[in-house]
RNA sequence: CGCGGGAUGGAGCAGCCCGGUAGCUCGUCAGGCUCAUAACCUGAAGGUCGUAGGUUCAAAUCCUACUCCCGCAC
């Protein structure tokens, strides 16, 4: 059995289940996404992840600036679809929308909700020091992510993690998980269940004032704050007047002023204990690991990052 | 035409402003030392200096065009 399905997805996360819904047999009646901006060096129009994916399928792709006008959901009841997959679309849908498909609409989220509602919930939960994250499947209400859960991928989120690694891991099983529940729906044999009320968070977008590291902050913090801004947008701060972003970093032990090199080796002392700086890069420059970094641009002890 | 940085032996950088025998920190290979080692010592290999033109007696270095990478902004 195949369902005739619509897609509404924008990022590299919502890639993986796109492919896994086509690679499963189901019929992609057409795909929504953002719709191309100019974006990047030269603001160069560029078209989503999704979109670029969805035309070298051949699928039907729209890029509504909205889907609160008449016009557009009047278009998008007229797919008669099954069912709607959202994953990391980035427009709200009104209730005209998500009560079109016979079955429903169903959303991929990042996180293991009610916790980390919103728009950036793999960040969070590593910058916020999580222990465990995860990726579920919703039945989309009108509410922000407030649907009851029908499937959950749980993973521990380990010390060397970043959101550049859990991004591709839940992107995979959550891609998995959307095709086996949707052929549990298809089967009657889904199971829904509502969220609970107390633990719920948002997950607010990160915004670029929020990147920069504090090194009066204590070094836990400052570890989960880069491996969660890790690899986009990326913690920085200023090493010899020039803007250093860091990609991985660890705990590591020592005490110093805050921002200052413990050692030759990146080990840079935080508000309490220090970290140690694993990969980074040097603004127009590639990333790098600490040892290639140090070998043209050393940074000696005493050294002070701001 | 949004602003800016970069492309130099396998890696990361310096040299470019003030043209004139290509350098540093590593890595690799060989040998030595050592109980031993990612440590130390000695030696060696390895580069059309992003591409294409131009100026010049001479271009990594100056000029022009192009390709690719990246930071900011968006």
């Amino acid at each position: 059995m195949t369902l005739r399905l619509v897609f509404m997805g924008s990022p590299t996360f919502a890639l993986p289940t796109l492919d896994a819904l086509l690679a499963a047999g189901h019929e992609v009646a057409c795909v929504y996404s953002q719709p191309p901006r100019p974006a990047g060096r030269g603001k160069q129009e560029r078209l989503t992840p999704v979109h670029a994916r969805a035309l070298e399928r051949g699928l039907e792709v729209r890029t509504p600036k909205s889907l609160k006008g008449a016009e557009a959901q009047a278009a998008f009841a007229a797919l008669h679809a099954d069912a709607a997959v959202v994953v990391a679309y980035g427009l709200i849908l009104p209730k005209a929308v998500l009560d079109a498909p016979r079955l429903g609409a169903f959303n991929l989220h990042g996180s293991l909700l009610p916790r980390w509602r919103g728009a950036a919930p793999i960040q969070r939960a590593v910058m916020a020091g999580d222990s465990e994250t995860g990726v579920q499947v919703m039945r989309m209400e009108e509410g922000l992510d407030t649907g009851p859960t029908l499937a959950t991928f749980r993973t521990p989120i380990a010390f060397d993690d970043t959101t550049g690694t859990l991004h591709d891991r839940l992107a995979e099983n959550g891609a998995r998980l959307m095709v086996e529940t949707l052929a549990e729906l298809e089967r009657g044999e889904a199971v829904e269940t509502p969220q609970a009320s107390e633990g719920v968070t948002y997950a607010h977008k990160i915004t670029a004032a929020e990147t920069r590291i504090d090194w009066s902050r204590p070094a836990r913090e400052i570890d989960c704050m880069i491996r969660g801004l890790s690899p986009f947008p990326g913690a920085w701060c200023e090493l010899n007047g020039a803007r250093v972003k860091v990609l991985q970093s660890r705990l590591g032990q020592g005490s110093g002023a805050p921002g200052e090199a413990l050692d030759d080796a990146l080990l840079i002392a935080c508000g309490a204990g220090a970290v140690r700086l694993l990969s980074v890069q040097r603004e127009g420059r590639a990333p790098l690991d600490a040892d290639a970094f140090l070998r043209g641009n050393p940074v000696t002890a005493g050294t002070r990052l701001r």
